[in-house]
DNA sequence: TTGTAAGCGTTATCAT
DNA sequence: ATGATAACGCTTACAA
């Protein structure tokens, strides 16, 4: 049996309300003498008390649990927005859940409901798509309060990036380097980050002039896996692209991989420009050009938004819309530093948004 | 204010203990009037309440908890062993929560002291060095059970591959291709990972009848960057190695750029292999021959292991040391392959631990 | 400055 | 089959 406050009061020779004032580190300006003080320091320590939250939190109707819930664990970028909640949910005395629903509305779903079961005081919804089910009014019920992290919501706080503005740039930037068939590998169609990433690819080529071609439009689904599988059915089309836009940065590795197994070469043959910006994209050879979403700025606004909210006095909860600015990050595998020396690290951003 | 249990045996009029035993899912055999239930559970829909979870542990002295540590989540190997926990967890109604503690020991306390705070039923600790401290008699103290993955441990139960084995193997694999001189980056010494594939890759060094050069095994730290700045050093000695064996697979992409960058190619000038089979290595070109270690399966294990301890009527632990096996899986980059067709999807193991 | 005692929302024991 | 009620371990008025 665990050691509990009455414990300590009795090694102390106190009260179990002096125990708690000064074990508790919320009250702990509250006047006890120095001398009594440290007795029950003394005591704790030598006890290995450690005050039971479950107790605490009962009383005290807030859960200092903040649930994060992604699509996809294996995809690095991802952990890194999580990062940046984790930081400052910390700093603030919170503790986070991490769930990954592996974009699977039932597990979606279940861990939703645990998540509020387990009354979490703040809920932050990175990505994914109709998989979530999150109605405002259970959530207004328990009084949680939640953010969006890259995607849109008609009733909560939403912290987003550009995704039009940047797929635009990107594949404008394509366009500036002449190319003129630019293939673009999407996501499905649920998730709203790939709809508004196909449309900023659309809009550049409607603006160039062209017209947008279907076939070089295919679907993936943010794998490597896939994105190699799509690569190969657009450069084996009877006019394949000379360009090739990913939506994601893995899918993009896939189409590297395709593109060489095809012995074809990056970007002399085929140009390549992904999107996120993961730890491995500056490494590939040729390092890959892409769009950086400063993941870890995400996690960081959203929780802190959240913290305000949570902490705001009158209960009230403000629906924020904060945007993050991406950078189109210019390496070498869109062609464009063909002549310059080698090394993608330090290179220069062309546009931002 | 949220619905409580009185609110809706009010509704229901019935007492809470009614309510109780038709909300309750461990105690729902218990016999309640089908028309009660009906009247209940209609309530319980209707006012959409929800038991407060922090009453239920207080009082069942469980918190469903399970905590996960790992020392870096941008590494996608620990993701993937954590799903395998989560996985288990979850169809056994525990709850997980994930930690990083980016491998610095401040965070690393902090956390394992918020998880005990929390009374977690169990710790699942994947990795890491020298950061994690965790004595037994805290853990003793409230009775959390533990299990250790990927590192050894006097006193918990362990769930671990055989580093040194597989090192050997992916060492010797290289030795049989021709290479003489292996060089080998490491990650510092804190790591038992590291320190286990060092001795490995020594051992298969001395049994070929060649004598170690320590200047062939330079220190990383698991990351790209630092896999490149090590690759780059060891192929300007003088003597240069011909090929190289990483401690892990981001590393190895780091090296890879490295060769690149030096104007060199994998593997037909300098042979290369990884360690753990990220999703990513088998998409790079070449593609990368590393060590698989299956690592969802470790979770899976680990979690096994926790769950039958927790659930262990007799209170007491046993202490496990389970064995997940590897396999090498020969793709391009160590040169095996040079002459067989394109695809390292599908290759044949040559060896396994 | 310290102590007493009333809850927080459940579950479980014991009556009925 | 159902209802009172006593815990669970803690925080915080309120009293002393």
């Amino acid at each position: 049996m665990a050691i509990t406050i009455r414990d300590v009061a009795k090694a102390a020779g106190v009260s179990v309300a002096t125990v708690s004032r000064v074990a508790n580190g919320s009250a702990n300006d509250y006047p006890v003498r120095p001398e009594t003080r440290e007795r029950v320091l003394e005591a704790i320590v030598r006890l290995g008390y450690r005050p039971n939250d479950n107790a605490r939190r009962l009383l005290l109707k807030r859960s200092g649990l903040i649930g994060i819930v992604v699509p996809d664990i294996s995809n690095p970028y991802y952990p890194e927005v999580a990062r940046g909640v984790e930081d400052v949910a910390n700093a603030n005395g919170f503790t986070v859940m991490f769930c990954s629903t592996d974009r699977m509305p039932e597990k979606a779903a279940s861990y939703l409901e645990a998540l509020l079961l387990k009354r979490v005081d703040g809920l932050v919804i990175i990505g994914g798509g109709d998989e979530i089910q999150l109605s405002d009014s259970s959530v207004a019920t328990y009084d949680t309060k939640v953010v969006f992290v890259g995607r849109p919501s008609k009733s909560f706080s939403t912290v987003r990036i550009d995704n039009v503005g940047a797929a635009r740039d990107a594949t404008e930037h394509l366009l500036a380097l002449g190319h003129s068939r630019i293939g673009f590998i999407a996501a499905g169609t649920s998730s709203t980050t790939v709809t508004e990433r196909r449309r900023g690819y659309i809009q550049a080529i409607e603006a160039s002039g062209a017209t947008v071609d279907d076939e070089l439009i295919v679907d993936g689904d943010f794998s490597e896996a896939v994105g190699h599988a799509a690569a190969q059915r657009l450069l084996r089309l009877p006019d394949p692209p000379t360009a090739i836009f990913a939506a994601n940065d893995r899918m993009a590795l896939g189409a590297m991989a395709a593109i060489a197994d095809l012995g074809l070469s990056v970007p002399q043959d085929v140009a390549l420009v992904g999107f996120d910006d993961v730890p491995m994209s500056a490494f590939l050879r040729p390092a890959l050009t892409t769009v950086s979403v400063a993941a870890q700025e995400l996690g960081v606004r959203a929780m802190e938004a959240l913290v305000k909210d949570i902490n705001a006095a009158d209960g009230r909860t403000v629906r924020r819309r904060i945007r993050v600015a991406t950078r189109l990050i210019v390496r070498e595998s869109c062609g464009a530093t063909l002549h310059s020396s080698h090394g993608g690290l330090a290179s220069p951003a062309v546009s931002s948004h």
